[in-house]
RNA sequence: GGUUCUGUGGCCGAGUGGCUAGGCAAAGCUCUGCAAAAGCUUCUACAGCAGUUCGAAUCUGCUCGGAACCUCCA
């Protein structure tokens, strides 16, 4: 079956294929190390890690860079040009780098939670100022880049002249020179004039005397825009064309836009095949986003500590709750949803290791055809689910389809042999593979140790010859002082005792 | 103001012409010493109006609401 992809691009989704067969290059614009990783960054990241995964067992060769941008940006361009790393590090009076490796620190613990694979490459912005420089050279040399008061500037004008600016956001170039809108008035003000049009963007940028991150460039001292690190990391390690470049629908434009036309003029080719885009989260309908001033920091979505909140939230509730919806459509926050959420997938895990205990006789064919071929088709939709742009959402539907098939088993509503022993270990199989390898979900719960598991066998054991002498009032001081604890004792259908820790 | 997207049952959320999405919540039943867990059943919605069609949540138009981008942003 063929892997179909939602290209922004062309607003369509396309049958995927790779440029170098066998191979996948996929680069993903990585976090801004300025700060704190809250909830909306945690989707792209499990977004693209989905695919990753999905291209991987597919049998590609991925190659996933994401890079980490800890040069910085303009803070409000136009008026303090003030570097934004630079800028908290006066604040907090730490070295720039320090604070660039606390953050990046912190985010690479936030991927440890949700189970991300690790990028192939994971470069930094400061680490490819050279390449950065060199890129815009060629640009220059091409014609299409200016030089004014030791910056430098992307000629949009005379690129959109020959080439199609704006088709990736959905932009008309007349409506971006066009200064009629409103803020434009505030920008042009002050350093803007330097531009040749208010539609153009910063390649190098001089860097003005407090700013504490600077290098040295043909154009004097300063660091380098914001889009052309992209555009020259990917270059470097993906080729001049590759295959998937991904981010939030939020740097659509100026930002991916912008590396179209920088890295079409330098390499003289599009860059990318296939752009995808992850929608937002949103919070009470509004993007979660420090300038709306609603932000969840991922360390606090963990330890339950913001008013939003009415509870901790394990992190693989929260990657459930995004593979819960698809990745293009907008995703709203709220603490009754991640509720629902956490109580979902509890459900779902359990029956998935229902699943793998029970005994499988492979030769056993079905008594019930019926719920044997409906059992096969959902388990066969799964990958066409999944080849049809990713719908995560679709698989965990079937699969929440499937769990009381699989506990009706376990309880014996529904008997072993109604199922052909094949179908049981290609449930078991699929379960795994989608759930494990592909959605990267693990237990929450954390291991029960040797020493704990003995007194848990003391106490059911005593529960039991309680039960069994009627002395309830005994059995049930056991199971309820255990559930204070966060330890819920299940009674099977079987006569056998189960517990886990909540 | 411009561009684009969007509006689904109590809540979250799939779904783009005909077939019960799914989850959470709620109610009833089964199981149980009582519970929990689990199973079964019930709750059948698509902002409004008009149109196209044998048939529309799904296409078209209008109205109303919401969002994103146009500025750093996942």
């Amino acid at each position: 079956m063929a892997l179909k992809i939602y290209n922004s691009y062309t607003r369509q989704k396309e049958v995927f294929q790779s440029i170098t067969p066998g191979h996948v290059g996929m680069y993903v614009c990585g976090p801004t190390v300025s700060g704190e990783s809250h909830l909306g960054h945690a989707r792209p990241y499990i977004t693209f890690d989905i695919v990753n995964r999905y291209l991987t067992h597919k049998g590609y060769k991925v190659r996933y860079v994401r890079n980490i941008t800890d040069a910085g940006h303009f803070e409000e361009e136009g008026r303090e040009a003030e570097d934004k790393v630079s800028k908290k590090a006066l604040l907090e009076k730490l070295e720039p780098m320090e604070l660039v490796q606390k953050y990046t620190n912190l985010f690479h613990w936030a991927m440890l939670q949700f189970n991300c694979v690790e990028p192939s490459i994971e470069p930094t912005a400061t680490g490819h100022i050279v390449e950065q420089i060199n890129m815009i050279n060629k640009i220059i040399a091409a014609g299409y880049a200016y030089e004014t008061n030791g910056s430098v500037y992307f000629d949009v004008i005379k690129y959109a002249a020959t080439h199609d600016y704006g088709k990736l956001s959905g932009r008309v170039i007349e409506d971006l020179l066009d200064a009629g809108s409103r803020e434009v008035l505030s920008r042009e003000l002050e350093g803007q004039r330097e531009k040749r049009n208010s539609a153009d963007f910063a390649l190098w940028k001089s860097a003005a005397p407090e700013h504490i991150m600077r290098w040295t460039s043909p154009w004097g001292e300063g660091f380098p825009g914001w889009h052309i690190e992209c555009s020259a990391m990917a270059t470097k390690y993906l080729g001049a064309e590759f295959d998937i470049h991904g981010g939030g629908m939020d740097l659509q434009f100026p930002h991916h836009e912008s590396e179209i036309a920088q890295s079409t003029i330098c390499n003289h080719q599009a860059p990318v095949r296939y752009w995808m885009h992850n929608n937002m989260i949103t919070i009470n309908g509004k993007k979660m986003g420090k300038s709306y001033n609603n932000v969840i920091k991922l360390t606090e979505l963990f330890s339950g500590n913001h008013p939003l909140l009415t509870q901790a939230f394990h992190p693989m509730v929260v990657r459930f709750f995004i593979l819960q919806s698809h990745y293009r459509s907008p995703l709203d926050f709220g603490s009754e949803a991640l509720v629902a959420s956490e109580k979902a997938l509890k459900r779902l895990w359990e029956a998935f290791e229902v699943l793998g205990k029970l005994e499988i006789d492979n030769e056993q064919l079905a008594t019930d055809n019926e719920l044997n071929d409906k059992v096969l088709k959902m388990l066969n939709e799964l990958e066409e689910f999944m080849d049809d742009d990713f719908s995560t959402a679709k698989v965990l539907a079937n699969m929440f389809e499937l769990a009381p098939v699989i506990n009706s088993i376990k309880d014996g509503h529904v008997k072993t042999t109604a199922l052909a022993g094949s179908t049981l270990t290609l449930m078991q199989q699929q379960f795994t593979f989608y759930l494990v390898d592909i959605f990267g979900l693990t237990s929450m719960v954390s291991d029960k140790n040797n020493t704990l598991q003995g007194v848990m066998e003391l106490l059911i054991d005593i529960r039991k010859e309680s039960k069994a002498k009627k002395d309830y009032a005994t059995s049930d001081k056991i199971r309820n002082q255990l559930n204070t604890l966060g330890i819920a004792i299940k009674d099977e259908k079987d006569g056998s005792v189960n517990w886990d820790l909540n």
